[in-house]
DNA sequence: TCCACAAATGAGATCGATCTCAGAACACGA
DNA sequence: TCGTGTTCTGAGATCGATCTCATTTGTGGA
């Protein structure tokens, strides 16, 4: 082992000098992954003698003077700019992060997730991903006209977007079918006879809450039906805000007869509010959700609900990224995946 | 702005080129932060012009060649190894989380969070973490014998652990106080008159749950009470593990009449448990928990609990990590923050 | 006006790796 | 044994910034 005196870390030169070969040599031996077998004794001997130095001195290559040389830093960003108490609390992050790991699992890269709390925050984000510390970046949860893809693009740092990304942003991105799940809802409590069907949307600045809105418009418009302001209320996303939500419904529209919530949390808020309202579900009010949550199965009744493959969405987005990364190759991509609707009793199953 | 022709980031070589002055003076008006002022007509009239160079060439100082040279990265890991399921699911995450960027928002620090899910994903996060990447580390939720913070402190890298560390490592930490809280939640049993007082503690791989259980134990004898294999039962920290264990103590030992819960996740599960047995709590079973998450004050009934200063928590062991980066001290500091009982009904008030 | 001293600047070294390219060592067939 | 072609090796350049140190420029007092 090396002396506990020296301070400063071994380079690869103390290591070349170790192995009395040249710091070139060191580098080739210990950097280059090669099939073995096709190298002469000499090579053989060189590399034994170059590894064994390198053990018993506890090298490790310096990641940032390789990077400075290469170009590559072998890591890559996961980009969330929410609150931390969202970050920690939305079920789906989990998932998507499962696909991310799953796909780089087969790669030597390192994945670092970036949380920007604050204006200040965000600002940092943008020069830490411009000023080379990532070789590209995963970019999630982003809101209404988030410039961040833009400026990415300008500096050439490849970049993939979770979900529909800003209007008008030249950038990759994978997303599910949000507005084919919607319709598919929708017409499903159509074709079951709802007539006065009412929707509780997400906040409008998220693509998604919008292309759900528009699934749900298209499919009354499609069906012949009007689409009636007072049947539409906006919540967040949350249980809390599902509750409010239908509360207003009720309130302004007590004849509704189905509701299409976008998303299973804001639809067992929903559930608890017909219940305590004596509305009898899916007999009086049918509903259906967004999600397909692990829990939507064991609401009382069991929530028919759209099923997105969140997982899937972490993979193609790597994918999208390793392949971008690889080729250097700047068209912009799209990747949308299908949804699919999951009738349980809520909506008369 | 710089053409659009040009393919490669502006260096400072070419900032330095438009602006007519040399490297190294392009570097000293571009990275000195100094009092302005007390510099010469001549000294400003260059600042100005590579000022103006710098804006017009999009430039972004490369931090890679920087961080070779100065040794520094202006980046600190928070390393989480826990299955993603769990890092997006737990309460306490996020709160540290908030804690730990209060701290970081003086300063130009960028945070990059760290989850290595697999064995495989460890060895690549060590390496990460030990090859340059970081000026330091926060290591949080460590389990057993984890080898990470000894690893660490060999290559010199500062790091701060949250949470008792594993037993023997030489590395400073930030605490809170688990044995006191969970002495204070039982001997509040004690002094209301309980006989006997079981306990369902957390995972025992887990030094927060060792030492709540010890909390407990050490109350228990100073009360002059026998300390009870049968009423002793571990959970994992989940709602359905404190069902669980709350099951198996009722069947184990029928007569108890109290129990403390090493969390008020577990806790809610044994206070259902208890419901759907008849028991009420608190006449027949008196229950204390540990965290004083939110949700506390809306149990049926409203839950006793041990507070715990978890955004503290981040701040401290950020403010340990700062001035171990900022002093090059490797002495191991250790802080224990104080936990506090609130009582309420679930205790008899 | 001249001199001493402080402030500002630039040339070149440096951080620690990889890459290029020319030359050395080797294997193999004649 | 010798020549040829292939494989290895090492010297030195390079990535893009900062730092050192000698030199130039400018300031203020005599």
């Amino acid at each position: 082992m090396r002396s506990i005196l020296s301070s400063s870390p071994p380079t690869l030169k103390e290591v070349a000098r170790a192995a009395g070969v040249s710091r070139a040599t060191a580098s080739r031996v210990l950097s280059e992954t090669r099939p073995p077998g096709d190298l002469t004794r000499r090579a053989a001997e060189t590399r034994r003698a170059v590894e064994r130095a390198a053990r018993s001195l506890g090298y490790i290559p310096n990641r940032t003077a390789r990077s400075l040389r290469t170009g590559r830093t072998n890591s890559i960003a996961l980009v969330i700019p929410e609150p931390a108490i969202r970050l920690f609390g939305d079920p789906l992050f989990p998932r998507v992060v499962r696909g991310i790991t799953e796909v780089l699992a087969a790669s030597e890269l390192q994945l670092v997730l970036l949380a920007p709390q604050t204006r200040a925050d965000e600002d940092r984000l943008e020069h830490y991903l411009t000023s080379g510390h990532v070789d590209g970046a995963l970019l999630l949860s982003l809101h209404g006209d988030d410039p961040l893809p833009g400026r990415l693009a300008e500096h050439g740092l490849p970049a993939v977007v979770g979900g529909r990304p800003p209007a008008g942003s030249r950038v990759s991105y994978a997303d599910v079918d949000n507005v084919g799940g919607a319709v598919a809802a929708t017409q499903h409590l159509c074709a079951r006879g709802r007539r006065r069907i009412a929707t509780i949307s997400g906040p409008l600045d998220m693509p998604a809450a919008r292309d759900r809105l528009d699934g749900y418009r298209q499919a009354l418009r499609a069906a012949g039906m009007r689409v009636s302001q007072p049947l539409m209320e906006s919540g967040d996303f949350s249980r809390d805000g599902g509750e409010r939500a239908m509360r207003v419904l009720l309130e302004r529209e007590p004849r509704l007869d189905a509701v299409f919530v976008a998303s299973d949390l804001m639809a067992a808020g929903a559930l608890q509010v017909l219940s305590e309202r004596g509305r009898a579900v899916p007999a009086d009010v049918a509903v259906v959700g967004f999600d397909d949550s692990p829990f939507a199965a064991s609401t009382i009744p069991p929530l028919s609900s759209v099923m997105q493959p969140i997982e899937e969405l972490g993979r193609e987005m790597t994918r999208l990224l390793l392949a971008a990364i690889a080729t250097r190759d700047r068209v912009p991509r799209r990747v949308v995946l299908a949804t699919d609707l999951v009738v349980r009793a809520s909506s008369g199953g």
